[in-house]
DNA sequence: TCCCCGATTAACT
DNA sequence: GTTAATCGGGGAG
């Protein structure tokens, strides 16, 4: 089973997030290993900039967030609340920190794989919730830093693929998910009426505000 | 050096 | 709906 579509071109991805996060929607993230391969169409992400206070980068380069600084077309992979890791494209050139996070995808090949990378749970969800989708593809932080299409270290290669499929014509768009600052920015998109969307929960992902927007802790 | 808290998820009640 | 798990970054002292 050949993986479908010719890897994006990397000029798309050199433009600021907000501009590549709308692009990167219907495409298909492939992530081949010694087992196999994997293939999701994304069909949610969040844009982050260096001028964003939501945004890793926003305090400037670190030894955490340096990849961002780095050429676009990489993966920023990045570990969080001690247990995940969370997948992010690069975008813009040399020296602009920014990414867009990849937050869900419809599983379409690699199944029983992915299925193993998470413990059995269902379809459903998979690959819904950018830790999720990371772990179902099996992106770690050995991956951080890799150039989309080139082996890692750890023997996998990632690709962003365009099998045809344009993004929505009008993509749903709203606050992003799970952070407290710059709350306001509607910086996510997604496919409307997606299921595999991380936010759907039988009503369907709402505009903004609806749900699951800055979430407190303390 | 200490301490808080996060671009989350899964397992509870 | 609520909360534990779990650890590294970065601001405060």
């Amino acid at each position: 089973m050949d993986v479908p579509g010719d890897p994006v071109d990397g000029r798309a991805l050199a433009q600021p997030s907000p501009v590549v996060a709308p692009f990167l929607l219907n495409k298909i993230l492939a992530v081949a290993d010694a087992d196999g391969v994997r293939w999701v169409r994304l069909v949610e992400v969040e844009a982050y900039g260096e001028t964003d206070p939501a945004s890793h980068s926003f305090r400037g380069p670190s030894n955490r967030n340096n990849v961002m600084f780095g050429s676009p077309g990489r993966l920023y992979v990045y570990f969080s609340y001690g247990m995940h890791w969370c997948a992010n494209v690069v975008t813009e050139r040399s020296g602009v920190g920014a990414a867009v996070l990849l937050r869900a995808g419809e599983p379409l090949g690699g199944i029983e794989a992915m299925t193993a990378a998470r413990n059995g749970v269902r379809l459903r969800d998979l690959c819904r919730g950018p830790a999720r989708l990371a772990q179902a593809v099996g992106i770690t932080g050995a991956d951080n830093g890799a150039e989309l299409g080139t082996p890692t270290a750890a023997g996998r290669t990632a690709w962003v693929l365009d099998d045809g499929v344009a993004p929505p014509a009008r993509p749903a768009h709203g606050p992003r998910v799970g952070i407290s600052r710059a709350v306001e920015v509607p910086w996510r998109w997604w496919v409307e009426g997606s299921p595999w969307v991380s936010t759907f929960r039988g009503g369907g992902p709402g505009p903004a505000g609806s749900n699951a927007v800055g979430r407190r802790s303390s």
